[in-house]
RNA sequence: GCGGAUGUAGCUCAGUUGGUUAGAGCGUCGGGUUGUGGUUCCGAAGGCCGUGGGUUCAAUUCCCAUCAUUCGCC
């Protein structure tokens, strides 16, 4: 029996909050869900991340696969579980390192459509596609391994999350538009029928588990056309929500969100793999968007790049050795009431651990914050002066 | 006092059989990170090669002196 469930609480023009309920509890949307990859938030304790307000986290399927194994998740019984995370929990199919670790290895996702770096010559990467799914070889001992997307959907529900996703092929802006119609044909579509058959299956054969929502992932690129044509697709299937994923360019995120929020149902959720930076969540939210993962929060906290209502900053800049000022005397996360920015830059300076710890608690929490403020505004109809407000605010350093 | 060793970027050191803009690591300064990357990636600044002479077309490199540091001996 089915204990996902997806409620609208109040609309502003296409932007919602709604409450999503799994079988470890509820979230109120929008959200932002900190990534915990291999099941842990770096540096933090399940308590930590839950201070920070976030209400669920997502971990990646690629990663626990290979280690510990689904297997051992299964024995602990279940994501939340083996982590002590109490709410509820995402996963990620792992189509993820399709392109990671094929056509983007070592380049990150690229925004802005400039191609920064070559791709990688065929024998370095470590894996290589075809239309059943991927072969790759573990980035932690070059052991060869094959995805499908009946092995994505074993594998995460062996993980146990309450909330899955298909397993689908990311591509790049650097890839041809031919190459995006075939990637979505021959490849995500059929992909999506394939996890959905392999989810409803498994769902039937452990009955006394709890129920595992799966989320289609809408691909596309930057093609209008294409984006429409793959969220119609979804649209079709009886997927509990959808991703919206794959390459998009910033400057126009929010309208290609409308493209594909336009040909899906309203009562479902949609979720926006991989974004997190503030205008780009505004932008994604105003056209309809209800959840976020990132681990760009974490990650750039880990690298001493710490978010301010008026703007990003970097906290080993020599100028706050001495500034003994709360790092954001506004936040009320646990390092900006208890530390100073000279601290936090001796904490960087040093390598000490504990720079982690405090510079992801403000981060996440700062994202986490910054989306139910967003929330709260849809449910006043205030959201359009907030959104000009806050990013006034934030631009002007 | 005698003998030896060493003096090159803030630090620890490469280097040049004499020859165009003298290098590295660390440190300093700055930037990056959007479904992977827990100590990361990229970039920049910074040296009259201890000082003074000499040899040479040319010296950080060879010679002399001198100063400093250091080791050993008396």
């Amino acid at each position: 029996m089915k204990s996902f469930n997806f409620k609208i609480n109040s609309r502003l023009g296409l932007a919602r909050s709604g409450t999503m309920q799994t079988p470890h509890g509820t979230i109120e949307t929008p959200a932002f869900i900190p990534v915990g990859t291999q099941a842990t938030l770096k540096a933090l304790t399940p308590e930590q991340l839950a201070q920070t307000g976030a209400q669920a986290v997502l971990a990646n399927a690629y990663h626990l696969y290979l280690r510990p194994g689904p297997d051992i998740i299964e024995a602990a019984g279940g994501l939340a579980k083996f982590m002590n995370w109490a709410g509820p929990t995402f996963t990620d199919s792992g189509g993820f390192q399709v392109m990671s670790l094929g056509t983007g290895f070592k380049k990150v996702i690229d925004m802005s459509g400039e191609v920064t770096q070559p791709d990688p010559k065929p024998k370095d990467r470590l894996a290589s596609i075809d239309n059943d799914g991927v072969t790759f070889k573990s980035h932690l001992d070059g052991s060869r391994h094959r995805f499908t997307p009946e092995i994505s959907m074993q594998i995460q529900h062996k993980i146990g999350a309450d909330i899955t996703f298909a397993f689908d092929e990311l591509t790049t802006l650097h890839d041809s538009r031919q190459y995006q119609e075939e990637s979505l044909e021959q490849r995500t579509h059929p992909w999506a029928e394939q996890s959905l058959a392999a989810h409803q299956r498994l769902t039937k054969e452990n009955p006394d588990k709890p129920y595992q929502a799966l989320f289609g992932v809408i691909q596309g690129a930057q093609y209008e056309d294409l984006r429409r044509q793959s969220a119609r697709f979804m649209a079709d299937l009886d997927f509990d929500g959808f991703g919206l994923g794959g390459a998009l360019t910033k400057e126009n995120l929010g309208e290609i969100v409308r493209w594909m929020v336009e040909e899906l149902p309203e009562e479902k959720p949609r979720h926006m793999l991989g974004i997190s930076e503030p205008e780009d969540i505004f932008d994604c939210i105003e056209n309809g968007a209800d959840t976020f993962d990132c681990v760009s929060p974490a990650r750039i906290g880990r690298n001493a790049a710490l978010y301010l209502p008026t703007g990003r900053v970097n906290i080993t800049n020599a100028k706050y050795k001495a500034d003994f000022a709360p790092l954001d005397e506004t936040c009320d996360c646990y390092t900006c009431t208890h530390y100073s920015r000279a601290y936090l830059h001796h904490l960087f300076k040093a390598g000490e651990l504990l720079s982690n710890t405090l510079a992801t608690i403000h981060n996440e929490h700062f994202i986490v914050h910054l989306v139910d403020q967003i929330r709260h505004h849809i449910d006043a109809g205030s959201l359009a002066e907030f959104k000009k407000d806050w990013l006034t605010t934030y631009r002007q350093l």
